[in-house]
DNA sequence: CTGTTAGCGCGTTCAG
DNA sequence: CTGAACGCGCTAACAG
């Protein structure tokens, strides 16, 4: 292997030198700089970056946690961590914990281990220890920041959009169609997220004084196949919903494909809106209407909120939050509508 | 920061003690073992991982090139190279390298940086330099694998479906239904994968004797848009197909989108099998027939094959090929077959 | 502007 | 079985 002591030789200079030269170039005289990327060529050194960080004390990565890599959802996030990072040096350590704690723990443990500087957190789990009831940021963690999630105690560095709103807007179309059976196909009622997500479902309902059935309310797990069988249960009741408002578009799309094999037509039988607005969402059938959230924006800033913590040291207490959009496609249209020869 | 001497100090040890009774404690003696954890957890020791890598000259990380995360198809992937790097302590650093030369090299060139101790490339380009006709496999690379897509010339291991055999089984299931017209649209030219499903799906029309018109042959990108347009393409041809096979499922439902828009009924007046079997491919409507892949397995595979060549130092020249399994939907029906009601 | 020196935290000899 | 000592490759002080 090369080192830098071989460039020093080549070149006639001392290591410190060499170093300066590869760091800040405009702090060495043009001679020295000229004669020192001649020999850094000449024997083909490359900077041992593991040394560097090593020295520095900081690895330039930051863990990012994906409850699940395989939701389309946290595609679009990664890749605007991603690019931000990659323009400002940094690496990102792909953690798919799978929602498993012990994942969680062993990924966000590798910053006690210095492989990585900080850790941005895309699932609702905080892979550190807290003190229940705990109300302020624990001083001893590391940069740390969440995007679309939140903890609804500690004030942690989160960039997400606002769920209660845009939850409430979404129902909110569907009472404007004149629909008041409304059915909420919610993700895990341990998130914060899915929380606000009732929330705005439940005000959009009581202030419109539409009724609110306890029956309606069910909970998958973000997938299609879950978004099938809430749906399915839904189907099967005595009242049951005209239109269903589901947490995200893959539930949503789950949705759709329970009421077609149930023989119902969309959107005449059933109005369906979905949430996120992933690409699949104008590619069904009918197209989706939902809620757009701007993933990559949202992967952006919180790589930024976390370069800057990296770099003034400390947390910040931002609350970033982003606009969402309400995008109407043709999955929702008013109860009972038949759209003659269009829709199966 | 603590260290290991200061759990040297405080267990009155020697710092070597600590190291070996952390590395290998069964060559410790049972009292100084004890000691040691104590001190250990008294202190809150954390090993420096980034010093002990520096040390052990290697990182325990492999850099996975991903040509786009937001495909459906490599989140799999991922999620099974993950998997197994977990098992072994192995960390995955994420390139989303959009196919993007630059970047490319960019997370290459972390290996010669000591940050990653090998490349596994989801993408069809391979990121380091390497002669034109050079028929074997360059000795200065860092250990380097592929999966789904692989090298034309140079016996880079490989793990990955037979694509011409997969590709000419979904034809011949056209064709069994009874359909000549077929067109194709296929993923990017300059990819060798692409090759092979063109390969594939021309001996099987040329073994059917069915007609081969060039303006049958598409090329998308991959992508829902892209799939979309080339059908539009091909709707407006006066020779229009009667079924469609598509490289992958998001172009599949492109097409889908774009067969409906134009007022065909689905799979009456148009077949349509599309390739990888993503979870949306149950949820279309109709429902999608395509060729599944072992996504998940992909990815273990090559990153067994990546421990492999970690462990025993220099490349392997395997070439795995894992079985794929045409699945049979709705999507796909004998030309000019009307589901009475069922389909729009 | 440049060179000398002193480590970063750990693993690994090699004596004892 | 244990400890002293060295050095991985690099950067950061400081002195010149």
């Amino acid at each position: 292997m090369v080192t830098i002591k071989d460039v020093a030789r080549i070149a006639g200079v001392s290591i410190a030198t060499v170093s300066r030269t590869l760091a800040e170039p405009e702090k060495v005289s043009e001679k020295t700089r000229e004669k020192v990327m001649k020999a850094v060529e000449q024997c083909g050194y490359v900077t041992n970056t593991l040394a560097r960080n090593f020295r520095r004390r900081r690895s330039n990565t930051v863990v990012v946690l994906v409850p699940d890599i395989s939701n389309l959802f946290f595609a679009n996030i990664i890749q605007g961590i991603e690019g931000v990072a990659h323009q400002n040096q940094y690496r990102i350590l792909l953690g798919d914990t799978q929602q498993i704690p012990e994942r969680e723990r062993a990924y966000a443990d590798l910053v006690s281990q210095r492989q990585a500087d900080g850790v941005i957190c895309l699932g609702r789990n905080i892979p550190f220890t807290y003190r229940k009831g705990r109300k302020t940021l624990d001083p001893d963690w590391p940069p740390f920041a969440m995007a679309c999630e939140y903890h609804g105690e500690i004030p942690v560095p989160t960039v997400c959009i606002d769920n209660i709103g845009a939850s409430q807007e979404a129902v909110q179309h569907l009472l404007d169609l004149g629909h008041t059976r409304i059915a909420f196909i919610n993700g895990p009622a341990d998130s914060p997220l899915c929380d606000d997500r009732l929330q705005g479902y439940r005000r959009a309902m009581k202030r419109a004084k539409a009724p609110l059935n306890s029956s309606w309310l069910t909970s998958g797990d973000f997938t299609l196949a879950s978004g099938y069988a809430c749906t399915q249960d839904l189907l099967a009741l005595s009242q049951r919903p005209t239109a269903l408002f589901c947490a995200n578009d893959e539930m949503a799309i789950g949705a759709m494909q329970a009421c077609r094999d149930a023989g119902l037509s969309l959107p005449g039988d059933m109005s369906i809106i979905g949430f996120d607005d992933i690409a699949f969402a104008a590619y069904t059938h009918p197209r989706l209407s939902t809620v757009h959230q701007p993933r990559n924006r949202i992967g952006e800033q919180v790589m930024q909120l976390m370069l800057k913590m990296l770099k003034e040291g400390g947390a910040g207490e931002t609350r970033l939050v982003l606009p969402h959009e309400l995008v109407l496609r043709e999955s929702t249209a008013p109860p009972g509508l038949v759209i003659p020869g269009r829709y199966g």
